[in-house]
DNA sequence: ATAATAGTGTCTGTGAGACATTATGCC
DNA sequence: GGCATAATGTCTCACAGACACTATTAT
């Protein structure tokens, strides 16, 4: 390790080769969620290189060191290459690193969750061929490439877990939405059916929603559902209790 | 990149060259923490080396992809370095990467936060000279190296926020222990007081603690306490409810 | 009117907050 | 006895669960 107490930082660094030391691949991988006729998906795409070629896998790929400020930004780039979308919700989940998950040597992926609306009119995905949304349980039952399967059903914690005390399905929908679609997105989030009572009111007691003025849509059946938009910036809320299972 | 469709994996690899890509510096840190005399305190250690030379700094350093098998090990491995001990919790927080971090060029950095008990018994690191135990405040108040008041700051942060609604501080006790000491250990990690009856009942309803039949130790002013340890395995119980500021 | 969906009333249960009270050791 | 600390009794309040009920639309 080159130092001596004489040398300054300065010209340590310029003497400073980034080779010197064996470093491990730096890869980010995101797992995008979004609802699709209320089915939670996720989105693949898959390998045309080797390693594990021809499998499908979470969207990602190595750092560029050169166009990259940050890890954050580095996840938006490889989602926004693979959706054309800038992700509304992203968020950091874990970090797996090991000798053995890439052959080709100690690789570390840092795992993004992100979540999305399905825009029905943005066909960019489904035309691309390699890249496609997949149902969530159809996904978690192939093998996916290196550890995917891991990362992914990690990505499928977090998000089920923090549904349990946040507002986060509601980045799954389009404004507006009504309670109803939101509580449809929770329980399928949850793998499970909510109190409608408790769940209206968990939600508007929290005071972060806005009823949007616009007229419910036509065609509808029953009585028309009133529509809402998350207050600007609320969408972070945490609540002090969980919700889903009073054990 | 390298490819062909006529190519197999196999080929792929043996031609593959880990330097082909500018691949970030990839480091390990551990913020631990524990409570001496009721205070919360974080190992840090004085660099050595440049770049920061001098400055205090979490312990972590290289990943070493010769001898670390994964991400936690080589987290486990700084700290067993540093202080000799096996950390009884240790817990991936975040991780922070892009190109400024460190003078040395784009460099991602794993951070980890660990518990222990503090054993009064155990110089190690006392008579290190370039490691200190630091009450977290001062620690924070000085200028770390790298982005480590970042760091400090998200481990800090987790730490604290886990401990509304698990039982993390009890890592930072010897066993046995009394449930007032459980309860302070609580209280300097929330940086707030918690109603003694809440408190306890809390803790004792979750049945994650057993009575050690322990005489409790002489020369205590007024009335001894019952002393408790983990069950085992059950110490990542997880509550419904959170604790301490009932909004 | 009937079906279908949206939305409310209200009771129960759990567990946190508050704080007064009792218990058990030492001198 | 008095002091100090441990432990309990018990009331209130917030909020989730359950489920019956009312409201508003289309046909």
């Amino acid at each position: 390790m080159a130092n001596s107490d004489s040398m300054d930082e300065q010209h340590y660094l310029t003497n400073y080769q980034a080779g010197d030391y064996s470093s491990p691949l730096v890869t980010v991988d995101v797992a995008i969620f979004t609802l699709i006729e209320g089915q939670l998906h996720v989105l693949l795409v898959q390998r045309g290189n080797h390693p594990a070629q021809g499998r499908w896998a979470l969207p990602g790929g190595f750092i560029d060191t050169d166009s990259d400020l940050d890890l954050s930004e580095a996840a938006g780039r490889k989602l926004h290459e693979k959706t054309g979308v800038n992700a509304p919700y992203l968020e950091q989940v874990c970090t797996a690193g090991d000798a053995r998950r890439d052959p080709r040597g100690w690789s570390v992926t840092v795992l993004y969750m992100a979540l999305m609306a399905h825009a029905p009119t943005a066909e960019f995905v489904e035309t691309v061929t390699d890249a496609r949304w997949w149902p969530l349980s159809s996904a978690q039952q192939q093998h996916l490439a290196f550890d995917h399967n891991h990362l992914l059903e990690a990505a499928r914690q977090r998000l089920s877990s923090k549904t349990a005390y946040t507002v986060l399905p509601i980045h799954t929908l389009d404004e507006p939405f009504t309670l109803t679609q939101l509580q449809q997105a929770f329980e399928e989030v949850l793998g499970a059916p909510l109190e409608k009572k408790s769940f209206r009111r968990r939600i508007l007691s929290a005071d972060i929603l806005e009823e949007s003025g616009e007229a419910p849509p036509p065609g509808g059946r029953g009585r028309p559902a009133a529509l809402f938009r998350p207050k600007a910036g609320l969408e972070d809320h945490a609540f002090v209790r969980v919700v889903g299972e009073g054990r």
